[in-house]
DNA sequence: GTTATATTAATGCAACTGCATCTACATAGG
DNA sequence: CCTATGTAGATGCAGTTGCATTAATATAAC
């Protein structure tokens, strides 16, 4: 049978999780912001939108892959239109609902952060962990996730 | 010579980063709120005030250690403040400082907080790691971390 | 069809955050 | 002493978030 963690190494994971993710977080924020380019929430919700291609897709259906609460997302998507990078069309077969396209402009912007998202976490990364530290903290933070 | 970790890895590890940080939080957000305590970030400020003990602690002091900008511990120390759980006093020998002490229904709070911070926290975390893989967990984060 | 319930999305309001700036005091250089 | 620069902390403002509620439509039960 296994023995339990004693609590002092849960609360080192729990400190260095937080940290690492503000470090991570911070860096690629500040890159962006360098480059003039939105914050990182709007790259997942753009290529969230992008993936779904011509068909479109409803907000509710972002909800999950985004994590973000309702109206939260709500609010990103009407600064996203806003913005001209996304355009909401009527839903056929829901009145309540609404597709959402992805602009040429949104396109072009989230084409723009990308290697600057990339590089910037690679980068990070790959200073301080080698390739097979890398792979086996992904693995061990999957199995923290359920 | 080592191998550069793959960039999917590397994302697996982002991702997995973030979502492992936002489930943790949640859950300890929404069990301290389930009985009426203060948010978490309190707790951290709080627990460092009270090590200070009767010497106090000066804010800027307090920066580093709870990982906020100036004027968001400017605000937090407001409310702790206003809500009757932190002491603001002069600052002997710097005019422009001061010394932050916790009151009595500040040590209270703290100290109901804690057994919900920690039994949530351990509980998640000891649901899906065993104890090896926690410290394996911490290790690999602390490297991360520089 | 009518009523009850559930789902999609938006919004009013208060609290919170980021950014830039400001005030007050401290220290250094002349 | 006086001025210049640095540091501690607060704050105005605009933008963002959380919470609760609302509006509109859809689905289920009768």
């Amino acid at each position: 049978m296994s023995l339990k963690a004693p609590s002092h190494a849960i609360f080192a994971l729990w400190t260095g999780l937080i940290r690492a993710n503000a470090d991570l977080q911070a860096r690629i924020e500040t890159a962006l912001q360098a480059k003039g380019l939105p914050p990182l929430a709007w790259y997942d919700a753009l290529w969230e939108i992008e993936k779904a291609g011509t068909e479109g897709i409803r907000p509710f259906a972002l909800q999950d892959r985004l994590l973000l609460p309702q109206y939260g997302l709500s609010r990103l998507i009407e600064r996203l239109v806003k913005a001209g990078y996304v355009e909401r069309r009527a839903c056929a077969g829901d009145g309540r609902g609404q597709m959402l396209h992805l602009t040429g402009e949104g396109a072009r912007v989230r084409a723009a952060m990308w290697p600057v998202y990339e590089t910037t976490l690679t980068g990070a990364v790959e200073a301080r962990l080698s390739a097979a530290e890398t792979v086996d903290l992904a693995r061990l933070m999957q199995r923290l996730l359920g």
